[in-house]
DNA sequence: GATGAATGAGTATTCATTCAT
DNA sequence: AATGAATGAATACTCATTCAT
């Protein structure tokens, strides 16, 4: 049992459900079931444990996005796009709390301000890829509001509306940018 | 010069800049240079003082909702909508922060939870009021999703891009639901 | 009971007694009968609470200087220095123990320096007021030998020999300052 | 290349520079590019560590006065002791900082409390030979302040005072000694 | 001889809150 | 209304030491 692993595991859901600044160490510690010290030898520190989690975040994203799309249209890769944001919505809202929770909050925000900077440029880039096949004029503006939108989404399915119509918001979106 | 008014009007800053976990109230105090016991008496306790600060913020936006549109078909009183929170956006960015910090903290939005749903369920109305005159089946699904939006272009503008384009999104965003 | 000098006044029995470093704050309170919390409170940190209590020390330093002796020779002035010196040394012992510890751990001069350097360049400068009525042309020199002289004997006294001969010393000095 | 000696040398170093408590073993191994459990296993402990280097030190210090100097009247033997004083104190500053620090600092002075007596027992026993010689009545008494001076000086010029005359003070001193 | 993961006690510091004045 | 001394729980972090390999 590997237990850096165990311990970036546990931090990551208890940092999404309980947010960094109110999630002690020592509860961090007793779930995992490892000594306080342990996290000083592995990660230096509650901030180096908090970087090493959004560094991992930020490879899994990218990973996903490097399945090789070239033989779909650009429409289509939108439409897979959606499929799978909101079916990863769905299954692993932690970590979407997770993110949220990091890029808005102003104190881990800063701690994390270089590693949030690379993993949302490369978020852009990836998006604008595809609406670069359909019109490059417009692209930088549709590839933010693409964003937006579906960061909109996230934000009020988990944090504003306890009963928000996630699927019918899909069926809407996805009508919306294959038709378009 | 009334205490309290000013210990509200700095500590939104601050909560805002901050982060309400990270902002002592200490740093409160001292630049509103009043005594620790004042926000006691005025506000109880720390959690007080922040549910004072978001009912005033609630009270705010709906005044600001009840500008009476009825001379206006559901288009234009859209496009006044969006022109409104454009402007706001850019001219209150703390606000705007503020909000989204303690709506998606954990620990906030437990302190918060009641008031915040109280408000947003206002703002779904308020939208929906719209969407409703456009066409009543589709009216909840388009409230969400415009209401998603603008949210997520806030988030985007704030807490992400450094060199969001705030300004050709409005654009966009204004046509895309005018020429609806 | 002023809790504000009773923590300067045993802190700086502690801080003699078992080191700076070696005194945990924990210990201070205790003897104290305080809050861990009243020391930041009044001193801001443990070195803020240490800087007091050398500014203290030298204040008392200071104080003892500032008779009047005008009215004596340079050899009876020297003479009533090292009486003082010798009466103090063994009076209050805890108090050169402290004054060696701080200049000679690198931690607590790293700390203090501003406040030890102010310290000594005063004692220097009324040490050499004396030797520059017998010959200001070797005052300094006279002036830093006669200190050395004098730090020594409480080094060797204090943390060196079990069995100092103080009182023989002192009279060996006294007579060789006076025959001088 | 001796990975122990390595150490020892490190850790003098340090500790003179740092101090003792102020220098954790992590830094040590750090510069000395060796893991923890060396230490552990070399020396056993901290403590073990310093007590090595101490007695490393009084060995050096013991060789050094076992020249044959049966062939020199006392007032030169004098005189050789202060020659070789001052050169070192100008050439190995760090040893005479870590032995004040040793054996001024309460806590230190502890663990070495037995190895610090030995040695200055032999330095004792060293000095009083040579003043025997002048006269063996006032020897013991000569020779603490003989060696309370020296101290004084390496303290003056190596923990109080930045411009301190160190060459013109040899003079003074030796002139001194040697005109007695 | 040598490593490094793991421990756990220890420590300064932070901070909301209380309360006498 | 307003102050500020005082509390005490909470918290991140340090660090010597142990031990399996």
């Amino acid at each position: 049992m590997d237990k850096r692993e165990e311990l970036i595991r546990i931090a990551t859901a208890l940092f999404s459900e309980r947010g960094f600044e109110n999630t002690p160490l020592s509860v961090v510690c007793e779930k995992a079931n490892v000594s306080k010290g342990l996290i000083s030898h592995h990660f230096k520190s509650k901030n180096g444990l908090l970087r090493e989690i959004f560094i991992k975040t930020t490879e899994l994203i990218i990973e996903m996005n490097q399945l090789d799309q070239s033989n779909l249209t650009a429409h289509e890769q939108l439409q897979t796009l959606l499929e799978s944001f909101f079916a990863q919505l769905e299954s692993d809202k932690m970590r979407f709390q997770f993110n949220l929770n990091m890029m808005v909050q102003p104190n881990t925000r800063a701690i994390l301000s270089d590693l949030i900077k690379e993993r949302s440029d490369f978020i852009l880039k990836s998006v604008r890829n595809i609406f670069d096949q359909i019109d490059p004029n417009t692209s930088l503006v549709k590839s933010h509001a693409f964003i937006a939108e579906l960061d909109g989404i996230a934000l009020n399915y988990l944090a504003v509306y306890d009963h928000f119509p996630l699927r019918k918001i899909k069926t809407h979106i996805i009508t919306k940018y294959i038709a378009q």
